[in-house]
DNA sequence: TGATAAATGCAACTCAGTTGCATAAATTAT
DNA sequence: ATAATTTATGCAACTGAGTTGCATTTATCA
């Protein structure tokens, strides 16, 4: 079932909208430093996880981080999702790419998280 | 310059090899409980990481793991090392996995972390 | 309009990781 | 050997992310 899209759940999606990457929930807290709650910033993002509307996965930085992504690859191998921590402007977006599973090794893998570290594609 | 080889440090090592697979901090902190400060554990890995003689990666559960490794992969490409949480057993391990990266987009990739889960070679 | 459910705020808490400073142990110079 | 210096460890207090319980507000529905 769908939470409300209140004010505060409104602005939160259009700070994704706004931003073309991923948003660290202490970033996002402290842009709504004056206008919410840091629990209720916690809350509403864990919602719109639930109902698939972002998705989080850990930095580099060992923080939690948010993302709204429309990638194909995305939607199709919902874990294997690779995103880019651009050392010029500092964005993590995602990558629509297929990260290709070792087949030689007796390994069998259900997700991935990967995280690549370099140029973007802007700033490249 | 090489750290001194103190019986902290040796038995740091000594779990790391018993060990077949990544460390959380927090668990080897654990381990050594009534027999060193959390602060020297710390400090300890630190500067085994300087050596490169450990390596270190968030792991899935954002905290901060460390592992000893010798795959040709991890020598060859540093950055690019990838490691498996494995479902069954619940232990991290290192892939020795050169994963391709990305070539039709327009991104330039300096190092990689990657965490695959699913099941590791010993329990598949 | 009153009852119920969902959303928010607040304060206090947990837990990983860090820092400053004092002490202890090992090296080096005298 | 002993003193001076460097390096390692311990301890306590702190920071900062994330969580929890509970009270309050706001929206929904009967």
């Amino acid at each position: 079932m769908e939470m409300r899209r209140t004010k505060t759940v409104n602005s939160v999606l259009l700070e994704f909208q706004k931003e073309h990457g991923a948003i660290a929930v202490t970033d996002l807290v402290d842009r709504f430093r004056n206008k919410a709650n840091k629990t209720t910033i916690y809350r509403i993002l864990e919602r719109l996880c639930d109902e698939e509307v972002l998705h989080s996965f850990i930095g580099p930085d060992g923080l939690k981080w948010y993302a709204e992504c429309h990638c194909p690859t995305h939607k199709k191998y919902k874990g294997f999702h690779p995103h880019i921590d651009c050392d010029e402007c500092g964005k993590i977006r995602c990558i629509d790419f297929e990260i290709p599973t070792p087949k030689k090794l007796k390994i069998q893998i259900d997700m991935s998280e990967v995280m690549l570290k370099g140029t973007c594609e802007d700033c490249h």
